[in-house]
DNA sequence: CCTTGTTGTAGTCATTCTGACTATAACACG
DNA sequence: CGTGTTATAGTCAGAATGACTACAACAAGG
């Protein structure tokens, strides 16, 4: 009962972010075995001196190439399965980050290469796909599965849309965060009576956003408020 | 990038149970240091051929000294600061589970005593408490806050409280459940409405249950039913 | 510059759900 | 056999919801 056995532990990434309208996720095209060349949520092992949520933040700032990541970042769950990695044991203590549109990635040191998907494509075998999507190296689509299911909950009952936009934003914006989530719209006015109804979800400011593109009125402009739940919450479907 | 710092990984438990109309957990005194003689959650490492769950598992039926536990278990996420266990690296994969009312636990190979404790007791520092509300071991008080946090919102958005109370149970006895673990009762009358109008909530037999001691008429007896969550959500307070 | 299509905003209304009650039925105990 | 205790049923105003309709503001093209 006192031996323990040796584990490496690491850290996985659900990095997501809505690009022309659809819920994304960065993936990374291995570059060493297990797994060399396929795609897999980015990550890596956890150093001596910092815990979970810090090796998270460092492999954010590289994976994603921008110096202070603008979002945000939650543990989601930790998978053990003693054959989840073919070299060796290891646990990965995955996470959930999201932020407004990020940049192209820049492919890391040990990646071959790192890109957006659509998650939809990724999950649902859509033959129609525009581009074949990957089978995911390790158990990252049960991550990638566990993580969108995370995000979908949360926009229900917390204010975690906003960090999906970069601010000022408008309504109709972050009613597009929840399109792109939940794959189908909220119901307009019923969406805008509920955030705009909500204490401390958004606050106005008495700016107008820019043309959309296709005509039609300008949009007030909003800041994320300080809440963080809302309740009760808002119904998904 | 390609060494991996030897962890060792365990799982701890926050096993809950409703004793006496307050809700308890149960700790063990270690036996070895560190923290020798200082209360702590019941855990142990990951052996080489299971995962996570596996474990946890196995450390409820080592701790509870029951052969098959009658109750829930799920991951209630990771702790990994890097100073948390001052002989070496260790990260917990932390877990929380429940059941009805069990025996009196069995200390354990390792420990020195293991019994239950009141919750509140516990966490709130009341002074004019029972008993000496000991200090907890690790982060163990972190992990037990967030694990009553847990189990306290999921009473909210789920049946979770079915698992707390043994089969056929009343309605009077599943409240106390809630007014346990919130600190709070619900109002009589909306709870009925709220369990009974979900459907798949309660099944109810056509049996009543046994006289209260304090004289009244008897409940009815249900069981557990198919629903896994509760929509909306029973508000809290 | 005015028409037209598009998009954002405001308001309506029946239905459901909630919170706070009151009344009644059933039972144990003395 | 009454009397206190507990379970169950029902009531009612107010809030939230889902499904709409009407209106306002703006861009672009003729």
């Amino acid at each position: 009962m006192s031996h323990h056995p040796p584990f490496a532990v690491a850290v996985d990434l659900a990095i997501f972010t809505i690009r022309d309208g659809a819920l994304s996720v960065l993936l990374v095209e291995r570059g060493e075995e297990p797994f060399a060349g396929q795609w897999a949520l980015p990550g890596g092992f956890v150093e001596p001196d910092e815990d979970a949520e810090q090796a998270a933040w460092r492999e954010l700032h590289e994976e994603t190439g921008v110096e202070r990541f603008p979002g945000y970042l939650e543990q989601l769950r930790t998978y053990s399965a003693p054959d989840r990695d073919p070299r060796m044991r290891v646990v990965s203590v995955a996470h959930v980050a999201l932020a407004p549109d990020l940049p192209e990635p820049t492919a890391g040191t040990d990646a071959a290469d790192a890109r957006w998907w659509v998650v939809d494509d990724l999950l649902s075998p859509a033959d129609g796909a525009a581009e074949e999507a990957p089978e995911l190296a390790f158990d990252h689509r049960q991550i990638l599965l566990d993580a969108r299911e995370r995000v979908r909950s949360k926009l229900e009952y917390t204010t975690l849309a906003t960090e999906f936009v970069a601010e000022p934003f408008t309504l109709p914006e972050l009613r597009r965060v929840y399109t792109a989530v939940w794959g189908t719209p909220p119901d307009l006015g019923n969406f805008r009576r509920k955030v705009l109804g909500t204490e401390g979800f958004v606050i106005p400011t008495d700016a107008h956003g820019s043309p959309t593109g296709a005509g039609g009125r300008r949009a007030l402009l909003y800041r994320r408020g300080p809440a963080k739940i809302v309740s009760p919450p808002m119904a998904r479907g």
